[in-house]
DNA sequence: CATAATCACTTGCATATGCAAATATTGCAG
DNA sequence: CTGCAATATTTGCATATGCAAGTGATTATG
């Protein structure tokens, strides 16, 4: 359905990926960011603090290309993670580089927001229907695998 | 595979909806941005300024709703397209309420930004494979409706 | 060893995003 | 007509996002 393959009326603009992905982001967003202002944390501050947590102490730059954003993006996301005293900002081996890792602070409060993380995961799951998510997760990470293939300074992870 | 239906390890966060949504949002963007960058846009401009010019003359909190954003983030987003001249804010019928409209050079501006568009949107499709892009806006779509039933303050469109 | 190229991270600039509160306007109760 | 509730938009505040340029440290080169 919804004739696809770039339609004849791009007025319409029904078919820009761009445009959906983003729209949807905004509204899931705002699903788990409801949940997670109970803790006192914004869907991104979560998803950053976990991967600093599973990530282990790891350097800023490979954290970032790891989660797709650029280097000056996380640098600036990690400061309120750090004035919280969630995240620490070490020396790392080489004079230029650092390291990020979870405090213990930081590993209480992310498991905290884990379970409200879950309850919206939970409702996103019910909402959507379990399949729907599944498909869609599917989905997004064979998108991620085809264009991390060709994107510019990404790793071939 | 990757087991899902929420998993037992909930460290890995290979699960969150949204945390997957934005890595991809990121990357899609970022593709979109660099084709659009020839013609001096951003990949929002372009969003909001096709809806002003498909959505004519709206006033700005039903296009707000349309667009699934926030009335704030859309009166500043405007901001650059009218600074620049491709959209006009003018009065409403109601003294309170306004008109947003494209203006003659919008409509040129976009239709430049256009034929950009397609080509980065021609390049996912070679990228992803049309079929995954079909399933993808499809699945978007969806999710969208099922979203926006149970959105507080959404517009049953 | 000095200097240039390189690498890793941070800052400057501009925009995007949303919640809560402020502002302006209209409509309604009394 | 007055004042209060409701509506439509904007502003204050905080964060998110990325490109380009800047800073500091290391490595390569002569």
């Amino acid at each position: 359905m919804v004739n696809q393959t770039l339609p004849e009326v791009p007025g319409k603009l029904q078919g820009c990926t761009n445009f959906k992905l983003r729209q949807l982001g905004r509204r899931v967003s705002q699903r788990y960011d409801e949940e997670l202002a109970k803790v006192g944390l914004k869907t991104t501050q979560f998803s950053l603090l976990s991967n600093v947590l599973n990530l282990g102490p790891i350097r800023p730059g490979d954290l970032a290309r790891t989660m797709a954003m650029d280097a000056s993006t996380l640098t600036r996301n990690l400061k309120p993670l750090i004035s919280a005293g969630w995240v620490d900002l070490g020396a790392g081996d080489d004079g230029r580089s650092r390291l990020v890792r979870i405090t213990e602070r930081g590993r209480e409060k992310r498991l905290d927001a884990q379970h409200r993380w879950r309850v919206a995961q939970e409702a996103m799951n019910e909402l959507l229907g379990a399949d729907r998510v599944i498909a869609l997760h599917a989905m997004i990470d064979e998108s991620m695998s085809l264009l991390a293939a060709t994107t510019p300074g990404a790793a071939h992870d």
